[in-house]
DNA sequence: TACAAGTATAGACTATACTCTATACCTTAA
DNA sequence: TTAAGGTATAGAGTATAGTCTATACTTGTA
């Protein structure tokens, strides 16, 4: 698909995709048949990298953490031990997030009791 | 305390407590007193609001909702019924975030897995 | 009293993540 | 074939959240 129906398909603007494709988060292909034209072609797995784009940064990752994130994903030079330490560290950032999540809304929660109670 | 004994309280610096200041986020008050100069004199509230923001930044918050949140939290104008739904809304999105770290959680840590095993 | 260190204010600068504009070229349907 | 609409590139502009600099005044200690 071309970056139109890619726009329409994710949601992303035209001009974010392109923003992305110039970090290096996506990537299109160009058609070697064509020589016209620069237009790239973007498939499925591009849209799948946009979900975990919109995912990553929706739970407060930087577009270069996800850069990095996805690199090392789907990179083959990364040893298994790099990639799992690497991952490793991910997951214990998002276990801190979501504790800290908790204790905010547990702050929040009994704020909202003690209205109810009257007692605010 | 001055906002050298704050900045060192909460591990802020000088800079980024005037910043929230101009934003409106904390307030410090002037001694009557003292006519010579415009220093301002914070106190532990002060410090218990740069915890609040500290966490909620952490959290994903911006320092407008923060403001708003506070602003809420601390104002007598604001109904009963307002402040619950303002926090409602807040504690909805804190669930929304949660539930987007377990789904990313899971899929790194369905990536580890298979790493693991040699799958990759 | 001199001077180093602290404080206030205003404004410039930076990084991140877009968002928009200008320009130019390409494609397709009437 | 021409005109509308799509695409690529470069670069300017915006919002958020700082971060830094310059300037000027104040305070406390030697």
């Amino acid at each position: 698909m071309l970056i139109n129906e890619l726009s329409k398909r994710t949601g992303v603007t035209i001009h974010t995709l392109r923003y992305y494709e110039n970090l290096g988060l996506i990537q299109g292909t160009t058609d070697e048949n064509v020589k016209t034209n620069n237009y790239r072609n973007y498939d499925e797995t591009v849209v799948e990298r946009i979900e975990i784009i919109k995912g990553a940064k929706e739970v407060g990752f930087t577009l270069s953490e996800i850069r990095e994130l996805m690199n090392t994903w789907f990179s083959s030079t990364s040893t298994q031990e790099e990639v799992l330490s690497f991952f490793e560290k991910k997951v214990a950032e998002i276990d801190d997030k979501i504790k800290k999540f908790r204790q905010i809304k547990k702050l929040l929660e009994g704020v909202m009791k003690d209205i109810g109670k009257g007692e605010c």
